[in-house]
DNA sequence: TATAGCGATGCGTTTTTTGCACCAGCCGTT
DNA sequence: AACGGCTGGTGCAAAAAACGCATCGCTATA
């Protein structure tokens, strides 16, 4: 959209917090772009950036001009969405954010299942731990979240949920395997592969260690689920993982590719919550909303006993 | 605003449904509008208006596309009003639809005591009948509108109200003058000048004139408040007004000017409502709102007994 | 003190927009 | 049936805006 130009110009000017990197990144000289800037300026009557020796940042008006500018941009594209909805063709763009529990099986499934019956609809999925992707829904970069505990902001609104509790996973062939629920003083001194602090996993885990008093024989901490899951057929550790992480054969405590996951009693580690939703007070591009009701829909099918709103 | 040309050109085309005459209006050529307006449906993907042999009409796409074109134009203003007001100047502009009645008394006295503390914040008053200001609400051509009775959409939020009944004006010499209440049955062949069918106190008379079953001898009907006041002073005729359309002592019922009012018995016409409001889910520039806050504080000081929310 | 990075600016060039003249289609009138 | 008047659309040249390059002044850092 040209008309947008100018105002796109300025949200990435206020993200780089530099007209030279933004510039860079806009692939414009420097100089152009400054031009617009103080065109734009000049227009409001003011200046939206303060200018620093090291770059620039924004000035109180430019935080509310900033605000406006994405709002602005989310409504366009709601408005596109809706114009291309009514010519028939379901066109659109879903952008999404997710932590790492969802992405191996749960959105590949929907989102595949989906593009089999709009594939005029491409989407955006972007990794992010539940309060970064809170932060992406405010500043309107992204339009749904799935988000694993916890939530912070109030500004969220959930579509569903779905309790999550959390499994011990290991090779078949490992000691623990044996048995059918695993206690966390079962797991003390066990070689263990953890993720990152920042996700919703390991912070139920931290509450578990904190109440026990124990400690994990923390061997890898890794963000890459990937990675996770590949290193158990290689070393005997244990990992953890939530149920719409996993293939539903594994839930049900069978075996997947020599791989095993057992219960944890969740006196020891507490249940979690899934949270789908999207910021609160927004209105979605049809695409998007629509894709948010077969999300539900396939949450709802999956945990059929949790009570999705 | 520069980057708001071409949508502000596609608004000015809906409204005139001809390229030629919203060029003309907009003081270019109409092959400039023209392009514009075939480079914004390319970017659209698809055509906002249908071509007539006698102009343009909006399509669907079009409809929705000059519905956030604007909503956009309405928000763009908040925000530059809430930008000027932080540098400390209380700047803004404030459209107020508003029918005849306070037109008169009511609305100079309470802009000109605000104009008196916020001298940079300018004003357009249009005079419009209730159906035509809703119409202008919720095309966002005007922040805060003043209805008396009826109000038809629910999209109305209503911020203060009051009560009004409605007496009968004329000259102090005039027979019914004598009278402290007015019954309808005085006023049976009395020669009367009527406000037009559209106005709110037309159509309360006109439920007394049902109830009763009685005819006014009509001798005048005008839209014009100011030409009913001057007509009085050169005809034995009555009229009609409601206490916010007049000055305080001849509510009272002391001669003003040569003029009288005398209040109508209720139980021959209805009291009416003067509702003070704007558009429901609108968040109002800074302007509209603080003036909104010194019109409902003026209603409550002019009658207190209201219940004002 | 030297250097590297930042935003701002003068100037020539490129791209975009505008205005003029004109075309094709439709409508009501002659 | 032909005409004049209206509509939106288009080719082309002129005007205007945007752009890129080179450069300035400034500040923080080494």
């Amino acid at each position: 959209m040209r008309f947008m130009t100018s105002l796109r110009f300025i949200d990435a000017v206020a993200r780089e917090k530099s007209i030279r990197k933004a510039a860079e990144k806009l692939a414009i000289t420097s100089t152009a772009l400054n031009r617009r800037i103080l065109q734009i300026e000049e227009e409001i009557g003011q200046p939206l950036f303060e200018r620093l020796p090291s770059g620039v940042r924004l000035n109180t008006a430019g935080e509310l001009f900033v605000q406006h500018i994405r709002a602005q941009q989310a409504e366009l594209a709601r408005v596109q969405s809706q114009i291309a909805d009514l010519s028939g063709i379901r066109r659109g763009h879903v952008r999404v954010a997710c932590g790492a529990e969802t992405l191996r099986y749960f959105l590949p499934d929907v989102i595949a299942s989906y593009r089999a019956q709009h594939d005029a609809v491409t989407f955006d999925i972007k990794r992010q731990y539940g309060g970064a992707a809170e932060a992406a829904l405010e500043s309107l970069e992204t339009d749904l979240a799935l988000i694993f505990d916890p939530i912070r902001s109030s500004d969220f609104q959930t579509m569903a949920a779905a309790r999550q509790s959390v499994y011990c996973c290991m090779s078949e062939t490992h000691e623990l395997a044996k048995l059918e629920q695993i206690r966390l003083h079962h797991c003390i001194d066990v070689p263990a592969i953890l993720p990152t602090a920042l996700s919703g996993i390991r912070q139920l885990l931290n509450v578990g260690l904190m109440r026990r008093n124990i400690k994990f024989a923390t061997v890898i901490e890794t963000d890459s689920q990937e990675f996770i899951h590949n290193y158990l057929l290689f070393e005997q550790v244990i990992s953890f993982q939530i149920p719409i992480g996993m293939p539903q054969e594994m839930v049900e405590g069978r075996p997947v590719n020599g791989m095993v996951a057992r219960p944890i009693d969740i006196t020891d580690v507490p249940e979690g919550t899934l949270h789908i939703g999207h910021l609160r007070g927004r209105v979605l591009p049809v695409a998007a909303a629509k894709f948010l009701d077969s999300i539900v829909a396939a949450l709802g099918s999956r945990f059929p006993n949790e009570l999705n709103q």
